[in-house]
DNA sequence: TTGAAAGCGCTAACAT
DNA sequence: ATGTTAGCGCTTTCAA
């Protein structure tokens, strides 16, 4: 029941005659050790379960050898899949992850990135919620990379960001309603002070506009990505006098709030109301109707958003930034 | 473009001609320290936008302040609501979070708790994939705490855990459908060495053996929580000579596999096989049929299993072990 | 009330 | 090939 002290190499040094800086060679393999010893040391080293205290070794190096990720919300099966793919490179290159999840709350994403800076992480993976500045600059100023996804910021070419083209994926959802035959199409925005809210109604805008389809302000509503945000703003867009015919919901929360209350009314998707969406992808196979969908990669943007990290951490020179931008994918539905 | 360097309390020191030590009072407040020097001090931090650098101070400490968490997969909402629970109440009391996926592999969560015992964690919160028995002494020895959640190790009087009812959730799941007049049950279970596939299995024997009912081996299968062992094993299932009217299926992603061959394979739920499962939520409430499911309280595990986690570190005294066991949630719905 | 100094466990430059 | 030593940035005892 008490508490074992832990082994140290001095500990080690003790027990087989040896100083402290041969044993840490001799487990690094740096340095000039003789195999005698090395193979001595390594021995012992097993059967003491010795546990190197990496808190230590990152003092003494300046260099923690982690990552922090802050998400929006990681029970959001898109910052799930980021998280995932992130962990995998990360596990593969020895780095650890740090997590925290903002809630959507700038405050707490503050927070989060303060003790992350106090942790002295080597690296941030960013989806930020807004404006978060100062912060940010404090990252800049110590010279730990920041890569954002999901949302980049307004000056994007002084970071690294992997994002998706949101323009291009709202643009093509839009063009192939319009070429099932729909006119009267609305649309629930995400934040428009974010970027993907932002890019998402600027496709949709420039589609409709290509095909010489006026917007009916009455048919969009900005909503905050949340659920209950994609209700109340559903719910207000079909009690216009005149209703549109499709409704492109920004993403995935929203969707599935608009669903509900798209039932509630008694109507029918897609008979009375056409849906299509972004990152409505459904592991499930049971939802019904399946939603047509804009689906961010987000497995890879995790991997590409660690890569990235990773290599600026270990490049020899400075590099420019990376701003990656993937391809959305597209998932058909029978919602439209 | 150059790296700045971090500000140190040897900075501030040498600043405000004071001494290292006054600094560090200053700002921890603990010590004697005038109330002038203090406010020199707090104000000299603000405009340097000093950071405390928390590795050192740990090695100082001994002691990380923050817990470690691995799952199987962050992308099974399960888990990823878990996580949430834990992490707010870590926000809360200042521990950050250290999170590892296994992708249940039993290789890679020894690798994680590896790292994590080197990073020094002050506790260890494990969904566990299987009998890690030797890693998991270490911690013991070392009196690093770890409470076990969805998973409890045979051996769990010796552990904390945060669990739920699995036993009472089948069979409380199996008399519901034997009320609803079904005879013909069978059952993909989980993996039958790990507790939580075991005690649904064992539930579900005894509320049959309650009514009389036999069990027909033909109809029960061991899945491995995988979606695809739940489509191999349903298609088995329904092959039998004489199929089942009803299969209770142990979690979420079986389920998915499972609906998706009867769908394949023409049939309908509950027309013609009746589903029950486990952990098998829809928040999208597109799901359909929906799925009658007893859940397990996810963000309540959570913080449940940081709570008790942080009271023990925390605790004067030595504390006996917890093995909280919550209430499983039903939901109902139309599969059945 | 403040300062000096030791030390947490490790690595690495330098000395032997 | 191995040992000695300094020091990463912090907290805390002890001395002034």
């Amino acid at each position: 029941m008490n508490k074992q002290q832990p082994v140290r190499l001095r500990d080690l040094a003790f027990e087989l005659n040896l100083s402290v800086s041969t044993i840490s060679r001799a487990i690094s393999g740096k340095g000039r050790i003789s195999d005698k010893t090395r193979v001595r040391v390594l021995k012992a080293i097993k059967k003491s379960n010795y546990t190197p205290n990496d808190v230590a070794r990152s003092l003494r190096m300046q260099n923690a050898m982690s990552l922090g990720i802050i998400v929006t919300d990681i029970t959001n099966s898109f910052f799930a899949s980021v998280i995932k793919g992130a962990q995998s490179v990360s596990r593969e290159m020895g780095y650890s992850i740090l997590l925290s999840n903002s809630d959507e709350n700038i405050l707490y994403e503050a927070e989060a990135m303060q003790l992350m800076l106090e942790k002295q992480i080597s690296g941030l993976i960013l989806a930020s919620v807004g404006n978060n500045g100062p912060k940010i600059t404090q990252f800049q100023n110590l010279n730990i990379p920041v890569v954002f996804i999901d949302n980049t910021p307004e000056s994007v070419q002084s970071f690294d960001s992997v994002s998706t083209d949101n323009h291009k994926a709202a643009h093509s959802l839009t063009t192939r309603l319009i070429e099932k035959g729909y006119k009267h199409i609305g649309m629930i925005t995400g934040p428009l002070n974010q970027s993907s809210g932002r890019q998402r109604y600027e496709g949709f805008q420039s589609a409709m506009k290509e095909h010489g389809i006026p917007l009916r302000d009455e048919w969009i509503r900005e909503g905050n990505f949340q659920m209950e945000s994609g209700r109340l703003m559903m719910r207000q867009i079909l009690e216009t006098p005149i209703p549109p015919k499709a409704v492109i919901i920004c993403n995935n929360y929203m969707t599935y709030g608009a669903a509900k209350t798209i039932k509630e009314m008694g109507k029918s998707i897609p008979a009375d109301v056409a849906l299509a969406s972004f990152d409505t992808d459904d592991p499930t196979s049971l939802s019904s109707p399946t939603i047509a969908s804009m689906n961010q990669p987000a497995v890879q943007i995790g991997t590409k958003a660690a890569e990235i990290l990773i290599n600026r951490l270990t490049a020899k020179h400075p590099l420019s930034h990376t701003n990656l931008v993937l391809e959305p994918v597209f998932t058909d539905g029978d919602s439209w």
